[in-house]
DNA sequence: CCCACTTTGTGACCTAATCACAAAAATATC
DNA sequence: GATATTTTTGTGATTAGGTCACAAAGTGGG
């Protein structure tokens, strides 16, 4: 019984023995390959996914057909806002599309609830994730209303940057994670480019001068 | 044993009764006059309030002082994030002030805890709660990102409207609401006084079209 | 190479945010 | 009751950002 990833999770390592292998046993590794919808509003979710490799971009599809990016799991998270809707047996409003191929380990609702009854260290695990979520919505939602967009989108491009200070995304990507138009982030990018900070090509910015756009977000508040 | 709040709560009235006495011995009800804080970030909650009467305006205090109004708690209704933060022994990132004299049931983190591992209903309880202001923080973030400043207007007036619809606020107050600033709000007012929808008075705004103010609602998206 | 499609650039126009300041209404002070 | 002070509201000017329309590159398949 291979139960390694669960050393990955922070709150999980020092589950008790017998918790522990409760689950191991009541969950399965499961692979899925990117670009795949692994939970969306209308089909209730029944697994808790905690992501053991790759991301899922958890966005939310408004009525227009346009969508705005919440937030993005990342290996050793879980995707713990469905629990509530899980446990709620309601319908997830959000949808959540893997990014890149994943692996998690996927927790089906019985056992959640065991495990929540249960452990109390598996609940401060829970409870603790969900803290950290609704924490990052909170914040979400003041840079929306307060944040100027060439402040978020130079934050955004920083995290986004590989090893190689390169973003792979198409503008009209980069302007559905800040929920803006497309030609609000060519223009934003033009004008850093004037700068020096980035070089541009088809799906992919160059930053070129991240010391520039690290002073811009940092003039401007919140040090992520 | 005065218990007949705890039927005012949708998912608590199916109780048993072992559960139902712990819950009642367990928590103490408290009421507090208006305008107070009763969590903020900083000091940890260490109780769940349960509205039993009154209500309480949550919003996201932002490091240029402004604030965002993010959701509102009704009687029968629970402060349930908070909770998230109780046990995570972490700081909740929002503050919450009563808007009118409110009478709760507090129930402290133990209590709390014992009552989610013991109660297969008090969890589904609290997660349906989770669930519903979960879902209200993606629409708010999906509001404030696509619809107009004078649909949202004028759903907000509707909602605060009281029995003689006469919405209590100065613009100040309901630019705090809606994210947007005081001027916004009276050039809005003044276009719908214009259209005849509204007539204003200083502190409050009585509404004489609500058909008018229905119409551009629905004209454009969500009936709430 | 040509064609269809995706991505990016740009001008025109409109909504909303910000800044500055004035007028009006309510409240406090003498 | 007259006057000063504070709160609330109104309004113009300026700027950021969202929307629409359309053009120009870039890319990939046949």
């Amino acid at each position: 019984m291979e139960d390694a990833w669960i050393d990955q999770f922070k709150g999980l390592s020092r589950l008790p023995n017998a918790i522990r292998a409760e689950l191991v046993n009541g969950s399965t590794i499961i692979t899925v390959p990117a670009g795949v919808e692994v939970f969306a509003p209308g089909k209730s979710a029944d697994n808790l996914l905690l992501l053991i490799e790759g991301t899922v971009r958890v966005q939310q599809r408004s009525e227009t057909g346009r969508d705005v990016f919440l937030y993005r799991v990342h290996a050793g998270e879980s995707c713990v806002l469905t629990t509530a809707c899980m446990l709620a047996f309601e319908d997830y409003s959000a949808d959540g599309i893997t990014e890149t191929h994943v692996r998690a380990a996927a927790i089906p609702r019985k056992t959640f609830d065991d495990l929540v009854a249960r452990s109390p260290v598996f609940r401060d695990f829970v409870f603790t994730a969900y803290s950290r979520r609704i924490t990052d919505l909170f914040t979400l939602i003041d840079d929306i209303v307060f944040q100027r967009m060439d402040v978020r989108l130079a934050a955004r491009l920083l995290e986004l940057a590989d090893a190689d200070n390169v973003v792979h995304a198409t503008h009209a990507v980069l302007g559905s994670e800040l929920g803006t138009a497309r030609e609000v982030i060519s223009r934003t990018l033009a004008e850093f480019h004037r700068r020096g900070w980035v070089e541009q090509a088809r799906g992919e910015v160059r930053l070129t001068g991240r010391a520039g756009l690290e002073r811009l977000v940092r003039s401007s508040g919140a040090p992520s």
